[in-house]
DNA sequence: ATAAATAACTTGTAATTACAAGTAAATAGT
DNA sequence: ACTATTTACTTGTAATTACAAGTTATTTAT
């Protein structure tokens, strides 16, 4: 493996370890391939290694032991950044559907924002939309999303549906995710948000607010999200 | 420094620059010394400066950005594990309170605990304890903490007053949290729940399981909180 | 057969070298 | 005065070497 395409070894070691991890090629319990191992397989030196193995421990897929080895997790399935674990089965991507209540609108910020922002994105103006997320045809997820005006040409004349947001701001305009802050609450429903999650006005909800932060510098991603966690949790490792 | 006390050397200037951060001598936003400094500073070399940085920057202490620096973040306070923010102002410790519910007893197992257990658990019997907290005199969590009775004599016997349950743990016995695992939902309150949390009957009211692994083998802290979002929301970072 | 010592693994730590790539300030040219 | 370029500084990537420390299976001695 040599470092071609402009992507570093190590983020590319990264992601095939990480793929077949999720694709199930090693399960939960299976001990990785020792790292000198992989640096035979594909031909890089340890440290380039450590550091893809590094990345996936960060991230929760495996736990390395010294003197025994890296072994592997199986996390629950993510619904963009969020995890959901089901109460009764796991959870497929296949179930995973995304309904656009509001398309992607161009609006001046609220004055009282969620976050503090900054003076360049309130020139900009936000690109606003409320998409409505279920699975197995439940609505789980109320998300509305707030991004700043700053180089997404033609942003709001885009597909979403049945794409993630996330995939589109990557495919797009190489903005990625690279992480971010939230706050949590329990909420009594409201009823607009109750009529679209099936609740009962006053049922308790789940409310996060989001900032996420992007590989472009001042530019984030902010999200408000409703969730009934009736059927489903949030599932979170730390 | 020299690796002396068997402690690495990446790990002392992780501690000493998390201590300065923590402390207020760095604040929010500053840029730490370069890499280079750093190497000069505290005497040693480039990869292990980086290993301590790149840890802090996991968790969540510092941002890193090539050809610019490493620039600082405040988190907020915290309570155990969990951090909350405030939406009128900051959370200092000084407000914490603990109040014990129920004193620790050794108690068996429940046969639908909420997480998967191990036979070696299982055969050791649980210790199971109920504690209130209060912030500003206001009470905000309702905590119910077990843990399997594996090499933790005399522990129903100790003064859990106004002492982290985290802090007797790593005092007395070594044991210190790694990580974990948790659900979180929105739910109705309980008449009981209701009542230590000053919430009426069906208030929505923030529920979280929580599996924490420990550096001892086979040893996990399991905590099942609720809690009053009314005034604060729980915190993090991803 | 059992137990202790050994050997052969595993990951962890650390120094060294070299260059690439991104940022920001100083400089030179208009 | 302004713009473009250069320069100096930052972190990122990658290979190399050496040894330490923990785990596991094998071997050896009892």
């Amino acid at each position: 493996m040599s470092p071609a395409g402009n992507i570093p070894m190590h983020r590319r070691l990264y992601e095939l370890l990480r793929k077949h991890i999720t694709e199930g090629i090693y399960n939960e319990g299976d001990l990785l391939p020792s790292e000198n191992e992989l640096c035979q397989l594909y031909g890089m030196t340890r440290p380039t290694v450590r550091q893809a193995l590094s990345t996936l421990a960060n991230d929760g897929y495996i736990s390395r032991y010294q003197g025994k080895g890296s072994i592997v997790h199986q996390l629950p399935r993510e619904i963009g950044i969020l995890s959901v674990s089901g109460t009764t089965s796991a959870v497929g991507d296949r179930n995973l559907k995304t309904r656009i209540i509001v398309k992607p609108v161009i609006i001046p910020w609220s004055d009282d924002f969620m976050f503090p922002l900054s003076d360049l994105e309130k020139e900009s103006g936000c690109v606003y939309m409320e998409r409505l997320r279920l699975l197995d045809d439940v609505p789980i997820f109320y998300d509305i999303s707030y991004i700043a005006n700053i180089n997404l040409p033609r942003i709001t004349s885009r597909q979403f549906e049945d794409r993630s947001l996330f995939r589109i701001l990557r495919d797009h305009y190489h903005i990625e995710i690279k992480g971010g802050e939230q706050r949590i609450k329990a909420i009594p429903a409201s009823p607009e948000i109750g009529n679209f999650l099936d609740l009962k006005r006053g049922s308790p909800l789940l409310h996060l607010e989001r900032k996420m932060i992007t590989n472009v510098n001042g530019l984030f991603l902010y999200s408000s999200i409703y969730c009934n966690t009736g059927k489903y949790s949030i599932y979170g490792r730390f």
